[in-house]
Formats: structure tokens, C-alpha cells, sequence
DNA sequence: AAATAATATTAGATAAATCTAACATTGTCA
DNA sequence: TGACAATGTTAGATTTATCTAATATTATTT
């Protein structure tokens, strides 16, 4: 059967302007039509940087822009958006909640680490964390230790 | 106390400058002096490209070539070739011996996730892998139950 | 509705990272 | 030792990613 997700993932991005569609994802999350200032905002650069790094996305296909109007993500753009976010996370769970990095460091760490994982490798970093995070049984075992040398 | 290490590491150098110091700190290995052109063979890059590559790594302090020479590494690019080195070492066993990725898939996925990453953070992650590689005890027991929920 | 503020766009500059094509230097070997 | 091959350098182009300064459009507010 064909997987649409694959060929989404397979679109090459640049880091930067994965780190743009990430920003617009989270930010339509709450607004539906993004403003460039937002964005520029979000991510500390310039409005000009952020109008050339949108007509890149354009390009690709990953947003959509009315003459002098907001950003809207394309359901390609959403897609991988979302995709993009949901590794974030992941990656971020693990330097925070295994690794027990403070919470600012792990989330800037995440924003550097998050380009070029797979997907299956991602997969497999949140199966390892659940198992991991599961402290009822004896799979705790390690983080427990993990946390004993860290803090002894 | 001062340490030149955390200065070292504070220079920061460009995504594609770390990957060059790295390549070079391999070569070095076998041959102390390196050629352009096996930089270029093994970056996959011509040699005007690996040209202007090293006159930014000389810039920073990286490396020294005499005109129409071999590459050296300075005693600062030694040491910061060998900590990224060991930080991609890490990150590999990583995806490797823990997340159990194929060996070429771990090698290409650390290469592009050694950017970036803390040196506490790498550290951390040492001592989480070598907690559960420690097969003889409990400890082992989350790495096996992820493998067995790996392959049922 | 006109003035002002906010927002978006254009123009033009700079640096990194790549390429091809042309040229210079060094090394080898017949 | 002189020709040819290998290696290194320069010149000039392209794309991404950023900036400042100037301009255009839209929104707000008196």
C-alpha cells in the first residue's frame, strides 16, 4: 500500500527551513493564519529574513500567503509539521526525563538534535523511554541506577 | 580553575567546519599530513570546495598548510577534532548498541546529530549506555525487554 | 476619512558552502 | 631531465541565510 507519510518525510528540507515550518506549526496551533511578525518573533531574526525563508517554503509547497496577507500551513505543511514537532518532542523527552538534563537544556538541545534522525529511530527512542519510564516492574532498574550515579 | 577544554569547546565553529575538522582528525591518524584531495575523496566534495573549507579552518585557528602544502591539525584543532570525534563515537554506540540500528544506518544518523549536542550531555549518555550494557545484573533488564518488544 | 501605527515587501549587502573551468605547482618516471 | 600526471589554487557562479534601510500596504484610532 502507499504510504503518503514516507513521501512527505522523503522531502528534503533544510535545517532552517525545518526549523520555520516547525515555528509556523506550533504557532497556527493556536492561531490558524500565522503573521510573519509572529514568526519573526518566535524564531529572533528579521522580518526580511523571515519573508525570504516563506517563499522558500512557498517553493516547496509547505505554506500558502495572499499578497501581503498571514501564512497558512498546506496539509503537506501540516503533515510534516507535525512530524517535525513530534520528534522534537521525543528527543526531548529523552535528554529531560532519561538523561535528567534541566528542562532549558534539553529543550535547546532537542532544537539542535531533532534534524537528521530517522523516523524509526525515533520510533525506537520513545519505545526505549516508555519501557524505561515504566517504574512499576523491574525495567527501572537502569534509570534508577542512572539516576543514583548521576546524583550519588 | 581555569579549563581549556570548555574553551575550546566555546569556539564555535560552523556545522560543515566541525564536519571538516572531524575528517581531517581521522586522516590524521594514519598520516599526520593530509592532502586536499583525500579530504575531498572522503568528504564527497571537489577540492576548490575543500579549499575554501580549510581557509575558514585556518582562520580559526584549526589547522596551518604551507603554500601548495599538506594540512597539519594545531594543537587546538587536535583537541577538538578528538572531542567531536568521541562525541559522534558515542552518539553511534547509541543508536547502535542500545536503539539497536542498523551499524550504516547508526554511523549516517550520528553524523548528523553530533552538532550540537552538550558535552554533559554526551557524557550522560555514556554513562546511561554503559549502565545498560552492564548485562550481568538487573540493569540489563529494560535493554532486553526493548529488544524482545523489538523483535516479538 | 485622514493620520498614524503596524505589518509586509523590496533592494542591496555579506558570509558560508557548494560547483565548474581555468591555471599553477609539484612529483614521478621513462 | 623533460613530459605527464597528480595536486593545489584562483576566478567566477549559485543558493541559503542572514542583515539594514527604504518602501508599500493594511489596520487602527482619533
Amino acid at each position: 500500500m502507499l504510504d503518503l507519510s514516507n513521501i512527505i518525510s522523503a522531502m528534503k528540507l533544510t535545517t532552517k527551513e525545518e526549523d520555520y515550518l516547525e515555528t509556523i506549526y506550533l504557532l497556527s496551533r493556536d492561531t490558524d493564519k500565522v503573521a510573519l511578525t509572529d514568526i519573526a518573533r518566535e524564531r529572533g531574526v528579521t522580518l526580511p529574513t523571515v519573508f525570504s525563508a516563506l517563499s522558500r517554503l512557498k517553493r516547496n509547497g509547505m505554506v500558502t500567503q495572499p499578497h501581503y496577507g498571514k501564512i497558512a500551513l498546506s496539509s503537506d505543511g501540516e503533515k510534516l509539521g507535525a512530524e517535525i514537532f513530534g520528534t522534537h518532542r521525543i528527543i526531548r523527552r529523552f535528554l529531560d526525563e532519561v538523561l535528567q538534563l534541566p528542562a532549558d537544556v534539553a529543550e535547546a538541545t532537542a532544537c539542535r538534535m531533532e534534524h537528521g534522525i530517522t523516523i524509526e529511530a525515533v520510533k525506537r527512542l520513545e519505545m526505549l523511554i516508555n519501557i524505561m519510564r515504566n517504574c512499576d516492574g523491574k525495567n527501572a532498574g537502569c534509570l534508577m541506577e542512572y539516576k543514583e550515579r548521576l546524583h550519588p
